[in-house]
RNA sequence: GGCGACGUAGCCAAGUGGUAAGGCAGGGGUCUGCAAAACCCCGAUCGCCGGUUCGAAUCCGGCCGUCGCCUCCA
């Protein structure tokens, strides 16, 4: 068996074999950060995120980087238009995109080259294709002679002729072939500009992620990721730079996502059809964005809306539950036995769905199966090593997928922390009231702390009750 | 116009040749003072039409619809 990626390059679903053993070189393209990211990027994070921890759970030893594409005309645009200096600006932005990646419990990269630490990389490369004949000069711009590449087109699946028939890019004449494409532009007054051996300037988009991909990973990697509205004509291009250069395949196996969809279209910030991700984490959780998803298969498009993040807040509910207390004492038996049965199944079912492609609908399908064992064995009195054991597993499966299966933390916990001794005492006082059958009073206590977000359950072992956020 | 993907129960979604996982919502039941949580039971023949096959949601062709790329884009 082991593990198979559909290969963008191939089209095909390929065995997964690293270039160097039990090593995995992955690098994934990060965003240009020039206003507050949104979901879609973080989708992006997160789906790349799940792959390098499943990767991880196989027991490769992962080398994961990811860029910040900082400088470029939309961030010179913006910071002109707040008349502030574009990389600073940058930096702003970037910074707030890390911190909100932690907040969504994606792992850290290894690394987070950006084009304004790379420059001399950059240039580097740059004088490496002029001097095998891949580029030219013109007017202080470089750009890259598509012609010259006998293979370009092969991983978007179109031909010269193809991609620039019906297209809408503009023709300039200084250009030999209208595919061309720069690899460094020309400063303009009052852009940010490094000089270099055509003269003052910046790098062109796709050079600076063949450039650190080589310069931090080496000359092929394992796996390049992006999301599908890169692979033409970014990841292309980056191929034609990369391979030219360096005679050697630049990614063995190229993996792209979906586009997630706000109102029937591509989320983005040109349509301004977004959530931030600011504003997604005031109202909803980590774990269910993941877990929305999860629900589909990474290379299909995910339809954000209200509804199926709030049907999602409560499927991670459910798995949340599942980690509650046993309460009974029965170690061993026959229940017992199902639970242990079942909690391997779930493990075997898991990882021969995610080593399908990473198919992690089915792999949650797995996790609910678990959930529900673990649940009917708590019903029936199961407690111990085997229901320990099964919880041990959920948390671990579901933590492959990055999912915490924890409440809310930090600012509202400490709130709550201080409420504590009071709604202990509101439940205590509703046990005598209850005790003398005084059930509208009891009620009325119920009621109103469930308006507070606090949930009371009547157990045969007694009242328990939670923020409405944990488990 | 070119290239590509998708269309499965009310909603989301796996499955891609042998009679349809899972989640959300809904209905019924067990439990409960009533609830909640949990558990059990109930639901689809797979966009439409034609073809291949002993047999198709699963392969082929056509049609309809949705989306992505071809321009900055995760």
């Amino acid at each position: 068996m082991g593990l198979k990626i559909y290969n963008t390059l191939t089209r095909k679903k390929e065995e997964f074999v690293p270039l160097e053993e039990g090593k995995v070189r992955m690098y994934v393209c990060g965003p240009t950060v020039y206003a507050d990211a949104h979901i879609g990027h973080a989708m992006s994070a997160i789906i790349f995120d799940m792959v390098r921890r499943y990767l991880q759970f196989l027991g490769y030893q992962v080398h994961y980087v990811t860029n910040f594409t900082d400088v470029d005309d939309k961030i010179i645009r913006r910071a002109q238009e707040l008349g502030q200096d574009p990389i600073e600006l940058a930096q702003y932005y970037a910074d707030k995109y890390l911190q909100h990646l932690a907040e969504l419990n994606v792992l850290p990269a290894d690394e987070y080259p950006r084009v304004t630490s790379e420059i001399p990389h950059i240039i580097e490369f740059i004088q490496g294709l002029i001097d095998k004949g891949y580029a030219y000069v013109v007017d202080g711009d470089v750009y890259f002679r598509v012609t010259k590449d006998p293979d370009y087109g092969k991983l978007s699946g179109r031909s010269l002729e193809e991609a620039i028939s019906g297209t809408r890019i503009e023709e300039d004449p200084r250009k030999e072939h209208p595919g061309d494409f720069a690899l460094w532009k020309a400063a303009k007054p009052g852009e940010p500009a490094w000089d270099s051996p055509w003269g003052p300037g910046r790098p062109g988009w796709h050079i600076e992620c063949s450039t650190m991909c080589i310069h931090h990973l080496g000359e092929t990697i394992d796996i390049h990721g992006g999301g599908n509205d890169l692979i033409f004509p970014h990841h292309e291009n980056e191929i034609a730079q990369s391979e030219s250069l360096t005679g050697k395949p630049f990614a063995r196996y190229w993996m792209h996502h979906g586009m997630m969809q706000l109102g029937g279209e591509k989320m983005s910030k040109s349509l301004g059809n977004l959530v931030t991700i600011d504003e997604y984490l005031k109202h909803h959780s980590p774990d269910a964005l993941r877990l929305l998803i999860f629900s589909g298969h990474y290379r299909k498009p995910v339809v954000y809306t209200e509804e199926a993040i709030q049907a999602a807040e409560r499927s991670v509910a459910r798995l949340r539950g599942a980690l509650r207390p046993p309460t009974g004492d029965k170690t061993v038996g026959d229940e017992a036995d199902a639970l242990r049965v079942a909690t391997e199944n779930a493990r075997e079912a898991f990882i021969q769905a995610m080593d399908d492609d990473f198919n992690t609908s089915s792999a949650l399908a797995a996790l609910f199966e678990l959930a529900r064992a673990i649940n009917t064995a708590r019903t029936q009195g199961v407690s111990g090593p085997f229901f320990e054991a099964a919880q041990r597993t959920l948390k671990e499966l579901a933590g492959v997928l990055g999912l915490t299966l924890e409440g809310r933390k930090g600012e509202e916990e400490a709130g709550q922390l201080a409420a504590k001794p009071f709604i202990d005492l509101l439940v205590e006082v509703r046990q005598e009231l209850r005790k003398r059958k005084l059930w509208d009073l009891a009620d009325t206590i119920r009621n109103r702390l469930k308006e507070l977000s606090i949930s009371l359950e009547d157990t045969p072992e007694g009242t328990v009750w939670r923020f409405e956020d944990e488990a």
